[in-house]
DNA sequence: TCTCCGTAGTTAGAAGCTCTAACTTGAGAA
DNA sequence: TTCTCAAGTTAGAGCTTCTAACTACGGAGA
């Protein structure tokens, strides 16, 4: 059987599939994700409007294909830095996964903007891009595993038994990234981290931390010694 | 003197502009900010498109505008929050603030992304929605001012004692909502309550929770009060 | 080697958008 | 009663997404 993804034909087009969403996310990059143009998109690339319509069905495939795109690259980024520190107690993982998250998003503010906005009128977000987000949150599942909840956690701990008992896919995500821990406990911290990460990170690519004089490094770590410390994290 | 709002040309100018902006809201309720279009707005009001440039400059003007009451709206949430526990233990009171914001936040969710989005291509939040947002959060500063910070916050604190120096405003803002309170701790407090508000109530208005199965209210209370534990506030 | 198919890219154009310019009309002010 | 000026109109430039119909060429098979 002949390798589909290599007649010429096909690496001609997965190229300038490529070149097409390399100049769009320049384009989202200068602007957001409103001033994507598909018109300057292929006048940047040297072709017409129309031709574009070969390559994507329309604006909005073309803009969940970037992200999915961003998630993917989130996720990598997450496990990279989960691989880096694996040796470290957990409490240092976690200010390491932590700090991960935020410089990959400092790094493309606009496709982080991209994943949490409405980049469109009326744009659904295909459900491919659930599972992509939970292999953005899977590394802090094993590491919060390692916790213990108390005090006002254990409401939403308890919340998370439920969650679990409905929903199998939620259970299974679990089981993959922790398996030795009590799932309900690693999914409260994970929650937890995630809601504070994306607050911070998402107030700092938004800028409206504009002409704050603290540097949002400062309050991430905060923010995560602080859960360590609420979740009984060893390190 | 005569009142110059009372001029019947003026009164009939305020009502249409009151009606354009309901307009745009409801545009916005149905499709995002990116689905604003001046001219259905128009063609909703039995008008032709460039008749609303006899009221507002362009749209980005309309967006501030509407940008701009959200955040007053916000505040007076807030506001009425705080005065219905004003007699309350200040952990009761962050508890109140907490659900007061969410409580507006998930009743008009397209205003609150408006307030945290890139609505327009190259759009520009203008300056004085910094002290609109700073309305929004005053409350808050004085509940965190009875507080006290520990542990991981107190680097936090360090570093809001220099963002004080650096910038009058600021501190100006916080004396006028804690007066009797260590500022930089009251700063420290309000941040990392801002950031975790932010994170919980965004997600939750983008739907990013969707298919999960926990309830936000529970997550909220549990961050308030691990908030309220940090900060050793009474209750 | 020659033929033919299909894909890439084109132009034309519909329907929409923001926004400007120039005009008309009618209500309030003097 | 007259005059002024704001409100609203039409026309149109220049942009957008996206469809339809056409051309031309590269690669696969006879």
């Amino acid at each position: 059987m002949t390798d589909k993804s290599s007649t010429p034909r096909q690496r001609y087009r997965d190229q300038v599939r490529g070149e097409i969403k390399a100049a769009a996310l320049e384009q989202i990059r200068a602007g957001g994700a409103p001033a994507l143009s598909l018109n300057a998109v292929a006048k940047g690339l040297g072709l017409t409007g129309p031709a574009l319509y070969k390559y994507f069905r329309n604006r909005d495939d073309l803009l969940t294909e970037l992200i999915c795109d961003g998630y993917d690259a989130a996720a990598v980024a997450m496990r990279a830095a989960a691989d880096r520190v694996a040796d470290a107690p957990p409490r240092e993982q976690l200010l390491a996964l932590g700090a991960a998250l935020r410089a990959w998003a400092i790094g493309v503010p606009h496709v982080y903007q991209l994943l949490a906005g409405t980049p469109s009128p009326g744009y659904q977000a295909p459900p491919e891009t659930t599972d992509r987000a939970r292999a953005v949150l899977g590394p802090l599942l094993g590491v919060l595993g390692q916790g213990d909840c108390r005090g006002a956690a254990l409401e939403l701990r308890a919340e998370m038994r439920f969650w679990l008992n409905d929903s199998p896919p939620v259970e299974e995500w679990v089981k993959a990234w922790a398996p030795d821990a009590d799932a309900a406990t690693a999914l409260a911290g994970t929650v937890t981290a995630w809601a504070r990460l994306h607050g911070i990170v998402s107030l700092e690519v938004q800028g409206l931390y504009g002409g704050m004089g603290h540097r949002p490094a400062t309050l991430l770590k905060s923010e995560m010694e602080t859960l360590a410390d609420a979740m009984g994290l060893p390190g």
